[in-house]
DNA sequence: GAAGGCCTTCACGGAATCTCCACAACCCGC
DNA sequence: GCGGGTTGTGGAGATTCCGTGAAGGCCTTC
């Protein structure tokens, strides 16, 4: 009875089978790969419910694999980087991981973080219980009722608009390609022309105040992060 | 896998048959007496969660069913009445019954009834308080009654409208999508064309007032919110 | 059978929304 | 400062979505 599918790719053979180890143990159905292009290749076979990538990958690393597989259909990804200043590089890269955990980690940390991961996915995706408003910069974002309001005006936001700005509040100063974007909100990354996402958020801008979204010249948007006020 | 046993009390044997058809393809184990004594025996032998019991019987009458039944263990029970009439005497001789049900009535009447008396006693047993009747912006839902008012009229509503109405009202200004609401009143997402709850909407709407139930354009439905006055 | 209640489905027209284009403005490395 | 790539602007179709009226099916009663 597996509680979910999850693709590990990372190519050094003993933290990837501690890694799955305990994965199993908590009930997880779990596949390993150990480079990038078979990272994918796995990911298209087994269609998995969550991705572990390491960055450091042999082929091409763990950031090209999550941009290939984002761009097919949107998978939750938790990205394993050795250091600290490494996350935050990736944070500015537009990758659009969920979450990031930096090595080294415990096994009990991981779970964790997969765990939580996937209960806010699972959640969206079953789009009915609850989550606690957003609030950040003036701005309230209400999912239950898909209500947005700046400074205690309610503004109008068409649906698109709404999951796109959501996104992007969701994890204020994290940077999202468009690619990255569209595989979150449209759920598929190809289709369309990424410019977009570039139109959307000129109406957001908009109708909540040009200096939500900040854009990050080469790579792509991100909400502003501001310091508690 | 049955949800729950229920005994049928009733002489007319096209309406018992009827009545079990419907119950059992909606999950329930059912079985039926045609007399007053045998059906007395009938719920000592299958002690069954909910008795549905005719007041007109052979032998004795469904009053003194209820009445020798109850005195051995509470037994949720439904009475089926042939006129308004009866239903009150039958309140004022504090039979106590759970629910009372004026012929005629749809299949799909009495199997909202009996899953609302199922729900309640439950829910009684879990020793939560009782539903109390919804009361927003005019209108009233009794869940237990279903009955509907707007500004103190009662309004007639099928209970395909009552529950979909209620569901709404529950939760004021959430938003939920068509296959959210079908999911919730019909028990299951698809099969039905979504375009039904549209229709279902507009007739509550016909006969509510068009400005309780809000349309979110590209996601799906909310009861109005309005701000305490 | 006929009539009526209830549920589901259809097609249509108007409205809201999404996508894309062409051009101007901008940023960055040189 | 210059040039190439990148982003903002405005708007024009194309597409999708919703309210409406109505028809048909199933069931029950008369």
């Amino acid at each position: 009875m597996a509680e979910g599918k999850i693709a590990v790719v990372e190519d050094e053979p003993t933290i990837a089978r501690a890694i799955a180890t305990r994965l199993e143990s908590e009930g997880f159905s779990v596949e390993v790969a150990s480079d990038g292009p078979s990272g994918v290749e796995l990911c298209r076979r087994m269609t998995p419910d969550l991705v572990i990538l390491d960055v450091m990958l042999p082929g091409f690393d763990g950031i090209e694999v999550c941009r290939r597989i984002q761009k097919e259909r949107h998978v939750p990804v938790i990205m394993l980087t050795a250091l600290d200043d490494e996350t935050d590089k990736l944070v500015g890269l537009g990758v659009g991981a969920d979450d990031y955990v930096t090595k080294p980690f415990s096994a009990r940390e991981l779970v964790a973080r997969v765990k939580a991961v996937l209960r806010r996915v699972e959640r969206a995706g079953r789009g009915e219980p609850p989550d606690a408003p957003i609030r950040v910069a003036g701005l309230e974002l209400d999912a239950d009722r898909r209500r947005a309001t700046v400074r205690g005006d309610e503004v109008h936001l068409t649906p698109l608009e709404f999951d796109l700005l959501y996104t992007l509040a969701e994890r204020p100063g994290v940077v999202y390609s468009r690619d990255a974007l569209m595989g979150r909100v449209w759920g598929h990354g190809d289709s369309y022309g990424s410019r977009t996402v570039d139109s959307h958020i000129r109406s957001i801008r908009r109708k909540v105040g040009g200096d939500l979204i900040r854009t990050v010249h080469g790579i792509g948007y991100s909400f502003t992060e501001e310091p508690a006020t």
